[in-house]
This record gives structure tokens, sequence and C-alpha cells, in this order.
DNA sequence: ATTAGGG
DNA sequence: CCCTAAT
């Protein structure tokens, strides 16, 4: 049972500049309310609320408030991190710079995530805005999406808005609550800062060119130091700087697990910092800008490392890296993203084509599961060229292809020892993944995104596909075909029958594209005549990365359910016309002959099926329709050569009848 | 390898 | 589309 709890804090500490007072005073306090899950509230989600709340208050020097401190912790939840501080930690650590870089920014999101946020002091988190900290090399800084994807910058955070989220390649996810409320943008969503900076100026003039903030989040003390009853959300309060706070002015000396022992504040962009552990009770006017003095990056380190060397960390340290695979290809990792939704850094599938594509996804909160999704592999990628197309071509061609695929086509499913996990809003917890699970139990699938490959051949029949034009979230009667990207048909070199001309070949390439699915896929500059992606082994899963390997071995593959285009029953009619039903083969190779996944049995098997549709009633009639005019022709040939059939038995029989009778007369 | 037919 | 018996 989660309780939500209601807390509130306080923010203080801005760096104003000069504001009319009348301005100033219009609002001196602002509260919103995030709720937030109290006991297990994230790192990722404190930190994220109280940025996107400064910056919706007119912000703009930056967008992100990477870094936090509890006080007296290393906070910095931001690869800000030089290299040579870095492998002086090492050397501190005995560990390799990587997991010495990821311990110190998994620290504070232990410390906040392993205690409740009530148990922390309200004077012993801070928050330092991110210009003020030593950059790490991440360029893109800015709210756009790419300090969030760059290499280096993997464990910054930064504002997440649905738009550079999703411009990042990354995609907002919710373990839990209902459906809307994951999609709806959080409090600290900041879009158009542009815009809001306008706006809030004037209205709230609260901050402008702040180039430096520090907050102190307080637990919520009412002024008589009572305990706030309801604790049901977390509230959040912006308090104006020249106004004390009433709530973070109490002084606690309870002892608390994280004595603040050291202090940051920033004032122009500069990092500021006492040279030693403040006293415990800070006075919350003091410290703004009278008590900070400077202090460079390695005067905070030093201290920090002498805490940890004095004291346990009163968390328990984390294995950072239990990747699951060993596999040794793939690329490297990709794009990482901290979703505030959940705490936990996500990487998310980019846009960068590749056949193999490494995924890591790292848990960061407590509870935390790694995976290592090693080269999601595309299965089946059918393409078909001229002999004549160059490489450069061919290249661009698989390229597109790959891209058309990954850059939407396609979802993610789940899988817990071969069983699909379709509930999305369960936890990782409730649906048994732990970080101790066997992680052969793990796979993922990807998948068509019927809602946004979309195509005539996806819908059963006529009316569902019109379904799936009108309405993005079609309600179809039928169940979406699972094979989803597919087209096709290839520039065939058919022993052209006598009407199957130039033209109707042609015609037949072009109506192929028509009725591709995924209108990406048509790579105009391509010389490829038709792509065919092709999904695989599963029905609806284009593949099936079980991380360990693929059980299935290639041969038991179902082929891919490619349906008769129009074209194709029409060269098939026509060539059965005039060869009959016996002789599949030769069916094969006078009209499929280039068509190399038609085989002489997949043309009897559609002359099979195609007879059966012609006889039933159109509205028992699904996928593409077939022109009555064909089908009409079908069932002609049909009579006829079950005719010619039913003759050249009885012929055949009356010579033996014939031969026999013969030879009993003969032979008595 | 093909054909024919059931599933 | 698959499977397979029968050619």
């Amino acid at each position: 049972m989660v309780l939500q709890k209601r807390l509130e804090y306080g923010f203080s500490g801005y760096q104003v500049p000069p504001i009319p007072r009348a301005a100033r005073s219009a609002r001196r306090r602002r509260s919103f309310e995030s709720k937030t899950n109290g006991n297990q509230m994230y790192a990722f989600d404190l930190l994220a609320t109280v940025a996107g709340k400064l910056l919706s208050e007119g912000e703009s020097s930056s967008p992100s408030v990477d870094s936090f401190s509890l006080k007296g912790q290393l906070a910095l939840v931001q690869d800000s991190v030089g290299r040579q501080e870095k492998s002086e930690e090492k050397l501190l650590e005995g560990k390799s710079g990587d997991q010495d870089f990821y311990e110190r920014n998994f620290l504070f999101t232990d410390i906040v995530t392993d205690n409740p946020i009530s148990d922390i002091r309200s004077d012993e988190l801070e928050f330092a805005q991110n210009d003020s900290i030593s950059k790490p090399n991440c360029p893109g800084k800015g709210d756009s999406a790419e300090h969030l994807v760059n290499d280096d910058c993997k464990l910054r955070l930064g504002i997440f808005t649905p738009a550079n989220l999703e411009s990042s390649g990354c995609r907002l996810s919710c373990n839990s609550g209902s459906d809307e409320e994951c999609r709806k943008p959080r409090n600290f969503s900041v879009t158009n800062r542009a815009d809001m900076l306008d706006s809030q100026h004037l209205t709230s003039g609260l901050v402008s060119s702040v180039d430096s903030v520090k907050f102190l989040i307080c637990r919520d003390h009412s002024p008589s130091g009572s305990a706030p009853v309801n604790r049901e959300n977390v509230k959040l309060a912006i308090i104006d700087d020249d106004e004390s706070s009433p709530a973070c002015t109490e002084s606690s000396t309870r002892t608390k697990k994280f004595r603040p022992s050291l202090r940051v504040s920033n004032i122009h962009g500069q990092k500021l910092l006492s040279s030693k552990p403040c006293k415990a009770t800070p006075n919350v006017k003091d410290h703004d800008r009278a008590v900070t003095e400077r202090c460079n990056y390695l005067n905070r380190k030093r201290i920090i490392k002498h805490q940890r060397s004095l004291r346990d960390y009163p968390f328990k340290k984390r294995k950072f890296y239990d990747f699951v695979s060993n596999s040794d290809e793939g690329i490297c990792c990709d794009r990482m993203c901290a979703s505030p939704e959940n705490g936990t850094n996500i990487s998310a599938l980019g846009s960068r084509p590749s056949l193999q594509r490494e995924v890591l996804i790292w848990h960061v909160a407590f509870g935390s599961v790694k995976l290592k999704i090693k080269s999601f592999r595309v299965p089946e990628l059918f393409i078909e060229v001229q002999e004549t197309t160059t490489i450069g071509s061919l290249k661009k061609t698989v390229l597109e292809a790959v891209n058309a695929i990954l850059g939407g086509g396609l979802r993610v499913g789940v899988l817990l020892q071969g069983k699909k996990i379709r509930d999305d809003t369960q936890t990782l917890l409730q649906t048994g993944i732990s970080h101790d699970n066997k992680m052969d139990a793990l796979g993922f699938t990807l998948e068509p995104n019927p809602h946004i490959a979309p195509s005539s051949q996806l819908c059963p029949d006529d009316h569902s596909c019109q379904l799936l034009h009108n309405n993005p979230r079609p309600v179809t009667r039928y169940p979406l075909s699972p094979n989803v990207p597919r087209t096709a048909i290839r520039d065939r070199n058919l022993d052209t029958p006598p009407d199957l001309s130039e033209n109707n070949l042609n015609s037949l390439v072009e109506s192929d594209h028509d009725s591709a699915p995924d209108s990406s896929l048509k790579i105009p500059g391509a010389q490829s005549k038709a792509l065919v992606p092709v999904p695989s082994i599963e029905r609806d899963a284009l593949a099936v990365v079980p991380l360990r390997k693929c059980k299935r071995s290639d041969s038991s593959q179902r082929r891919i359910r490619r349906p008769f285009t129009v074209t194709e029953v029409e060269a098939l009619v026509q060539a059965v016309e005039k060869l009959g039903t016996g002789r599949w083969r030769d069916v094969k190779l006078r009209a499929f002959d280039s068509a190399k996944h038609r085989t002489y049995v997949d043309l009897k098997d559609k002359w099979k099926t195609l007879v059966h549709t012609a006889r039933i009633s159109p509205q028992q009639r699904r996928g593409e329709p077939v022109p009555q005019e064909l089908l009409d022709r079908v069932l002609t040939a049909h009579a006829y050569w079950s005719q010619q059939q039913a003759k050249q038995h009885l012929k055949s029989s009356s010579i033996l009848t014939f031969f026999s009778e013969n030879s009993r007369c003969t032979n008595p």
C-alpha cells in the first residue's frame, strides 16, 4: 500500500535580481502540488519538479537544474564530474572510474529513495542550477534534448517535456497509475520557455535573468513546528527570496541520518559553498548571500572524500553493473534519458538505424533493475533491388528501410518467461521482474505498431480499413493483422503472359506501392523496386530477443504472411486460364518466376482460396477485395479445367479399362 | 521435385 | 501458410 504524503516544501534562496517591489509583492508565495509518493519519492521527481517549477516561474537562463544535493553528501545528478576528478576518485576508491562515477550519481538517489522524503530535513536538500556547476562536455546544452542523450551526460537530469523527450527518442513511461495520469505532463514540464518568460515576467516578476539559483527544499514544518497532519500530497511552494520562509526557518535540531555539513549556493553562476561544514541549523535568510563563500569544485570534492572516508554511507551500495548479456557485438549504448515519472533512466530506441541495436536501460532508483538489451535484431528485412543497383544505393535502401521500421512503426513488448506482459501499468515488481531475476526469462519483442503503421492491408476488410483511416484509434471488428509492415512486390521478369504487357507490369509495381502499408517505405531515391520489411518468428512480433539466444531455429520459422495483391491474383488467374489447374510449376514459372517468395504450392493454395472466395458472398470475404471480374474468371477457369480434368480422368480410366478388359479378354 | 488435399 | 501423402 502506497501512501501519498502531503509535504510542503518551501523554496528559498532565490537570487532575485532587482525587480520592482510592486511586482514582487504581487506574488509572494506560490505553491503547487505535485502528487508524489512521499515515501518513495524519487530524486528525479523531486528534481524535476523543482526545476520545472522554477522554470515555470520564468527562469530562463537554464532549463535544467542538474544537480542538487543533500547537504553534506555529494548529490550531483549530473555527469559534471571532470575526468580528472574521476580518476582521483578512482584512486581513492580503487574502483573503475565508471563505477565511481555511477556511484556518485547513485549516491543521492539512494539516499533519497531509501529513506522517506519526510526524513530529510528541510535544509538538507539543496538544488543548484546547472550553470553553476562545471559543465561536462555536453554539447547541446539548453533545453534541447541533446544534452539528455549525449553519451557523456547520461545521468544528467533536465526538464523533461513530452516534446523534448520525444525528440530525444525517449518516451515517458509510467509504471503505475492510470494511463491518463501518465500522459499528463507533470508540473515540471516546460515547453515554451520563451513564451513563459514573457508572460511570467510581467505577472510575477519573480525571476528574470537570474543566472544562479539556489533552492532549499524544506520539509513542511508549520511555524509552530508541528508536523502537518495532511501529508497526502507533496506540496511545493515557491517563496520569494526576500520573504523568510516559514517552512524553512525552523532550525531543526533533530538528528537525522544526513547531517548537513556542506552547503552549496550560487551567485551569478558560480558555485559557492562553504569550505567547512555548516551548522546543522542553517539560517535560510543568511545563506542566500551572506554566508556563502566561494569554493571550487575540488574543495567540495575534498569534503566529500573526507566524509566518505569518515563514515559509511547510510545506504547500501549497489551493484552498478550487472548487465545481463555479455554478447560481444553491438553498438554502444544508446540514448539515455531520465524519466521523472518513475525515477528511472531509460534509454530508448533512437532513430539511428542499425540492424543491431544495443539498448541500455538503467533503473537507478531503489529497487533498481538494470537491464541491458543487447542487439535488437531486426529479424528479416527483405529487400529486392536490381542487379544494376549500386552499393551506395543499396546501403541507402537498407538504411531507409531500417529507419522506416525503427522510426515509429514498432512498439516494444515485454516477455517474461515467454509470456507476454500486456499490462503496461504494472510495475516491474508487480510483474515479477527484479534485479535478481534470471535475465534469460526476460525478453523483448519488436512489434508493429498498429497505430503508426497504417495500411489497408492491415485491415481484414474494407470496413475496418475505413475505420482505421478515419479514426486514429479504430475499433476494428477483426483483430488487426499482426503482420504489418509488408508490402510488396517486386520487379519481376515474368514470362509475360499475352496481356501482361509492360504496362501491366508497371501498373503492378505501382499498385504494389500504393498498397504499401508504410508510406515511409517508399524510397524515392532508391533504385529498389520494392521493400519488404519482413516480420518474423512470432505472429505479432518482428523479433523476439530473449537476450540470450533465439530458441526457434530459422528453419522452423513460419513464413511471413504476404497476402496476394490484386495484380498478383490477376497474373495467377491469367496463367491458370492458360495452363490449367494441374500444372502449378508451370504457372509459377510463367507468372511468378521472379517472385521467389511464391512457390508453386503457394500458387496452388491461392487458387484454392480464390475459388472459395469466388463462391462465397462478398460480405464474407476478407482482406483486400478482389475484383469481381477476376473472381468470375476464376470460377470460369476452374469449371473449365475441372471439366478437362474430369474428361482426362475419364479418358485415362476408360483407357485403363479398355486395356484391362482387353487383357482380360485376350488373356484368359 | 511436384501435385493434391486437409488443416 | 503449413504439412504431408502420393507421385
